[in-house]
DNA sequence: TTGGCGGATGTTTTT
DNA sequence: CATCCGCCAA
């Protein structure tokens, strides 16, 4: 066990502790991944089966990472851990289970995006007012009661809630709720929390299947453990009660997900559900300089509710950090570029040294621009991840209706993409007719004749090509299926056809799709190949799970949520700005603005030997120029670890006066946006034809059934003409009429509002 | 049924 | 600024 000679005294404790409930709160830089790695390969080193280790992550990248260095450690065994988020684990529980709780196995995980356009339809249904219920309000809503296992009936039950809704003009917020819920369950979908809040259930209602559990998973260790809401932690709780082998990680300090549900009381009051439990605390940090730990120490300490734990740093001193403050946002992209190109020629650095980290994606924006102008590379993490795209998601939707037909948001997706005739109202009708039947949407779209009224032409070929989808997949691996349903369905071919770069960019992004499942096909460590079993967590799959490239020499650029556990010699936080950093969001609440705390405490902590904070004193906010205030985060450093770099002066002149600011910054600006011109040349040709004719006061359209040729009319705004010609028939009847002021036009009458004004 | 256009609206952070 | 939504003409 020659790994053990590697650990400090603390480390090594907590990894030898194999029994028994352990919490090890790690301070940042402290070692985390290291002892919970060894900590694994220890367990199968002391004979305990790999089969019955569970270990849950925050990200999917983490899990790779870890079991990567376990393998490193015990071999090729470590395959065998179940490891991964909690998200990703219980959905492949779920899915063995799923019949016990009325699913089916190939149920679709509906993202975010599913999540809001059912809402959306919903509310359009309930005919609500989309200013009071907000779809992000009412996901967040939901979500929040499902996080702390709230079900809908229950909801409808808390008084606490229902008055909380009523007091607020939202009554039908229970309402809404239900119907989401079912809709989700007619469409064989279960949503992010969902995977978390139904695996409670399961674990809930069949004791069998928790007790099969309980024994299979007889050593339980949990990543990240602060940053857990309610449905996580009493999964965690039930599955350790038998064996009370659970081992969870964390550091309160770093718990930046609250807004998702998570809940610093679980790791702060951990010791109250486990009395016998063993605390490890590692403090030393090895990651930074000590300048870089006692300001992120010095930070932290302005909050209130916190573990006592004393980080330090036994490395160098190192430089002071340093603040510098621009004149824009655009500028402040510019001091951090040249300052990253100067920090590496001087000190022989490489560019994949430096990291940029910021408080929200819109500010990549700025610095991306500043790096490509001074030709320094560059990769964005995070932002939209590669499965988010439109054209990723068109062509998924289809694999998605292919192994689950009833899944209602894939189905609107595709339905009428590409082209082929059947529009909104169709798909309204579709669903209207599935409601009053108590079917699915896919069952009316089989037996439209059945169902519907008039149903489009092109609706049973629709049918039918998904029903050939179908019948490929069950013997085709994943790539012929996926390659076949590209061709077949019309994508590949609307995307050839749009040359424009754009187009260009998402054909070629199809072909990466397409290549990435050629590659699962070709795995020889999976048995089934199937494109059915590369859909099963495609919905939970996010941007860093494919980057290649990851030894590439390039700057990072990140939010600071996504640079949690990374570490860089050289670290940028931009933007530190009052309303910015912290959020105007978080300013409300005193724990909303400790968990900004918590979140500059996280972008400190990445930095190994240098940090630099900037803030602009202007920047742009929805294309309009706003003032902006250093952060009161600054100020709670201690001033004797800074360095402060006030050396950028705007454009012309040094004046703080505003107004020459303002004028200093549009000149620059002016290079590259086009300004704005006055509202008056801005008068669109059809608003100038539309206001040449003021309707009669007494306007109204007349029933055009009866219209005749040589009939003088009156149209809103092309004015008086006389009616020269009518073709077509039925609904669809053109008429062809010549108006005074504008000349000729042709108008179908179902559409055109005209008034009858002579019977000539 | 579709496409184009004007207008409103939005920014935390992510599995 | 950029995207999304809804309206209206074709």
């Amino acid at each position: 066990m020659d790994y053990l000679a590697g650990l400090n005294s603390e480390q090594r404790a907590a990894v030898q502790q194999i029994h028994g409930p352990v919490m090890i709160i790690a301070g940042a830089g402290s070692g985390k991944t290291r002892v919970i790695t060894f900590r694994v390969a220890h367990l199968i080193a002391s004979g305990v089966d790999p089969f019955n280790i569970l270990v849950l992550t925050f990200t999917n990248k983490a899990a790779r990472e870890m079991r990567e260095r376990i393998m490193h450690l015990v071999g090729a065994e470590a395959k065998n851990i179940w490891m991964g988020t909690f998200h990703s684990v219980f959905a492949k529980l779920l899915r063995v289970e799923a019949d016990k709780i009325g699913y089916p196995n190939n149920f679709t995980i509906y993202d975010t995006d599913d999540s809001k356009s059912v809402l959306r339809a919903i509310l359009k249904e309930m005919n609500l007012d989309d200013k009071l219920y907000q779809v992000n309000f009412v996901l967040n809503r939901i979500s929040a009661a499902k996080n702390n296992l709230i079900s809908w009936q229950a909801y409808q039950q808390n008084e606490q809630l229902q008055a909380d809704d009523f007091s607020s003009g939202r009554g039908m917020m229970g309402k809404i709720f239900e119907t989401y819920v079912q809709r989700c369950y007619r469409a064989g979908a279960m949503d992010f929390d969902d995977l978390l809040f139904k695996t409670n259930e399961l674990l809930r209602d069949h004791p069998d299947v928790l007790n099969k559990y309980q024994h299979k998973f007889k050593y339980l260790m949990v990543d990240e453990y602060q940053d857990t809401n309610f449905s996580q932690y009493l999964i965690v709780k039930k599955l350790a009660a038998v064996n009370e082998n659970i081992c969870v990680v964390g550091d309160d300090a770093q718990s930046i997900y609250a807004f998702r549900g998570a809940n610093i009381q679980n790791i702060l009051n951990f010791e109250k559900d486990y009395p016998d439990l063993k605390v490890f605390k590692l403090e030393q940090n090895y990651r930074s300089t000590q300048n870089i730990v006692n300001v992120a120490n010095s930070i932290i300490a302005n909050n209130k509710e916190q573990l006592k734990k004393n980080v330090f740093s036994e490395k160098e001193t190192g430089d002071r950090i340093k603040v510098m403050r621009a004149f824009s946002d655009n500028e402040e992209g510019k001091i951090v570029a040249e300052g990253i190109m100067q920090e590496r020629s001087t000190k022989g650095l490489k560019w994949n040294n430096f990291a940029i980290l910021y408080r929200t994606n819109a500010q990549s924006r700025s610095m991306e621009e500043a790096l490509r102008k001074l030709g320094i590379p560059y990769k964005i993490y995070g932002g939209l991840s590669f499965y988010q795209r439109k054209e990723i998601k068109d062509l998924i939707a289809y694999f998605r209706l292919t192994f689950n037909p009833n899944d209602e948001e894939a189905l609107k997706r595709v339905i009428n993409y590409p082209k082929r005739g059947i529009g909104d109202t169709s798909v309204d009708n579709i669903i209207v007719s599935a409601d009053k039947h108590g079917i699915t949407p896919w069952e009316v779209i089989t037996n439209s004749a059945q169902y519907l009224q008039r149903a489009p032409a092109a609706l049973p070929a629709f049918a039918t090509m998904i029903q050939s989808f179908q019948v490929l997949a069950k013997t085709q691996s994943a790539y012929e299926t996926a390659l076949y349903i590209a061709q077949h369905s019309g994508v590949l071919k609307d995307l050839y056809e749009d040359k424009s770069v754009e187009g260009l960019n998402r054909y070629e992004n199809i072909q990466e799709l397409l290549n990435g499942i050629k590659e699962f096909s070709e795995r020889e460590d999976i048995e089934e190949k199937g494109l059915e079993v590369f859909m099963q967590d495609v919905a939970l799959l996010t941007n860093d799970d494919k980057d290649k490239d990851k030894d590439a020499d390039t700057v990072s650029l990140m939010t600071i949520h996504s640079s949690k556990g990374l570490e860089f010699p050289n670290v940028y936080v931009v933007g530190l700005e009052e309303n910015l950093f912290p959020s105007q969001m978080s300013l409300n609440s005193r724990s909303d603005l400790e968990e900004e705390r918590r979140l500059f405490y996280v972008a400190i902590t990445r930095a190994e030997h240098k940090l630099s904070l900037s803030y602009a004193t202007s920047r742009f906010k929805f294309g309009t120029l706003i003032n902006c205030e250093p952060s009161r985060f600054l100020d709670e450093i201690d001033a004797q670890y800074l360095e402060l770099d006030f050396t950028a002066k705007p454009a012309t002149g040094n004046s703080n006066n505003y107004d020459d600011e303002r004028v200093a910054w549009s000149r620059s600006d002016s290079f590259s946006k086009p300004k704005p011109k006055p509202a008056s040349t801005q008068v669109k040709t059809t608003s100038i034809l539309a206001k040449a004719h003021v309707p009669s006061a007494n306007f109204k359209p007349s029933d055009t059934t009866n219209l005749q040729v040589g009939m003088e009319v009156e149209h809103e705004r092309f004015g008086f003409g006389k009616v020269i010609s009518m073709e077509g028939n039925k609904p669809d009847i053109k008429a062809t009429i010549f108006f005074k002021e504008i000349g000729q036009k042709q108008l179908l009458l179902k559409f055109a509002k005209l008034h009858i004004v002579t019977n000539s």
